[in-house]
DNA sequence: GCCAACGTTGGC
DNA sequence: GCCAACGTTGGC
């Protein structure tokens, strides 16, 4: 089993819309991104989590966890005229974008914020993906040794 | 295959 | 709103 971070900014589709889903499931499309294609495709597991990360607000913060449900299908977004992820040049015959569905599974008590991440030397230490300049990736591989530093990060701030 | 121009991301 | 960093596009 995998462990992710996958970014969305919270004005678009935030932890708690996720949270009111039926099911509170969702599909996560949109991916536009050759390599984060790649991971959605080929590398995530039912049964993977990840982290749910605010980008593009005013603190960004990984808030929650996820846990994916389905592993990586066609995108149909794309297949969509009248959506904004419209592509062309991906058919259901063959298909270029591919999502996974995510069930919403624990909300932080306090989110594990970027300024947060970047003070902590274990993280800096263990070469984390999101902290590296010019980490631009919208998903994100994280070892199981960061998770485990995020997770201890975010119980520490509940104890607080 | 190179690379300039352009678009996007995302923190600040 | 700015801008650094990166990805994509398309002319040559």
């Amino acid at each position: 089993m995998n462990y992710w971070l996958m970014k969305s900014e919270p004005d678009t589709f935030s932890i708690e819309h996720l949270k009111q889903r039926r099911n509170q499931t969702e599909h996560w499309d949109g991916v536009r991104n050759y390599q984060v294609r790649n991971m959605l495709r080929d590398d995530f597991n039912v049964g993977d989590q990840a982290l749910f990360y605010h980008s593009s607000c005013p603190v960004p913060a990984a808030v929650g966890i996820v846990t994916i449900t389905r592993a990586g299908y066609p995108d149909h977004t794309a297949f969509d005229p009248n959506s904004p992820y419209f592509d062309a040049k991906s058919s259901a015959e063959n298909p270029r974008w591919f999502m996974v569905d995510v069930q919403y599974t624990q909300t932080f008590p306090k989110p594990v914020t970027l300024k947060a991440m970047k003070a902590n030397p274990e993280l800096l230490a263990s070469d984390f993906a999101l902290l590296r300049k010019g980490s631009r990736l919208s998903i994100m591989p994280v070892t199981a040794t960061q998770w485990s530093i995020i997770l201890s990060m975010a119980n520490a701030q509940h104890k607080q």
